[in-house]
DNA sequence: AACAAGGTCAACCGCGTTATC
DNA sequence: AGATAACGCGGTTGACCTTGT
């Protein structure tokens, strides 16, 4: 799949890793971390230069990647972010837990692009306006502001409240309930919902996002249409 | 069965950004 | 404040795989 293994003239180590490469950068990390790519192969012993042990690592042996073929869901949302942000494979790699970058730029230039032009054609000859349907088996919402479609009231326990990513930035709930612009207000939404982001099982037998989180997080002067979509346990908001 | 073309994916390269001195 | 080092991202490459002829 990848070039064979060789040195360059420097006597470091490229090309495809072996086995035993994998599990000294992975027993290395696992003892101390990885503050330090430069040093890193020095320290753990491998011939490979710091930023092929970091793309190694980030892309295959890192814990909770996910493997194998992408869901129509995913498929979505990757082809939506993209609509958004264009090549910001890492931005797009940060809505979709386990899916690396690289992976996701490789599906895009494998398949989603073409799909992306086919759908460009046929949507430009349909009327506009149209924010829901035909989008695989997502589950996908439209809601124009605080919409009382979001009757499900189940809360989630202390625990699943705290068990959201710890990356993710602390939402100061104090700041979200006035004057905030509708960018603040949606993305105050995408990150309380990530809170369910842990969620392992189907969509409609987890525990629900509270309505309060809509009608507080839904900027009611945000006259766009706000797409959102169920992922991993996770809403995301377009 | 053999070959070609296109698809897939791991890895490298170059460059911009950020951190450190 | 400027120089240098380190990091991270996106584009590209190249080898293997799959499918079509």
């Amino acid at each position: 799949m990848v070039r064979g293994p060789f040195f360059d003239a420097n006597g470091v180590k490229k090309g495809a890793w072996s086995e035993e490469e994998d599990q000294k950068l992975i027993s290395f990390i696992q003892t101390h971390g990885h503050t330090n790519w430069r040093q890193l192969p020095k320290l753990a012993g491998l011939a490979r230069c710091g930023k092929s042990c970091r793309l190694r690592w980030m892309n295959h042996l890192r814990p909770n990647l996910k493997r194998g073929s992408y869901t129509a869901q995913e498929e979505e949302i990757i082809l939506k972010l993209h609509e958004q942000h264009g090549n910001k494979w890492s931005l797009i790699a940060e809505k979709l837990p386990g899916r690396t970058d690289n992976h996701i730029k490789n599906h895009w230039h494998s398949q989603l692009k073409r799909r992306s032009r086919d759908r460009e054609k046929s949507s430009s000859s349909e009327v506009k306006g149209k924010k829901s349907g035909g989008h695989n088996n997502m589950t996908k919402y439209s809601l124009e502001s605080s919409s009382p479609e979001f009757m499900e009231t189940t809360s989630p326990t202390l625990a699943e409240q705290d068990n959201y990513s710890p990356s993710l930035p602390s939402i100061d709930t104090e700041s979200t309930t006035t004057n905030n612009s509708p960018e603040e207000y949606n993305s105050v939404a995408l990150r309380e919902v990530y809170k369910f982001q842990e969620f392992s099982g189907d969509f409609w037998t987890e525990p629900f996002v509270s309505e309060d989180i809509f009608s507080e997080y839904c900027h009611p002067n945000n006259g766009a249409a706000v797409d959102i979509f169920s992922y991993d346990g996770a809403l995301l908001f377009f």
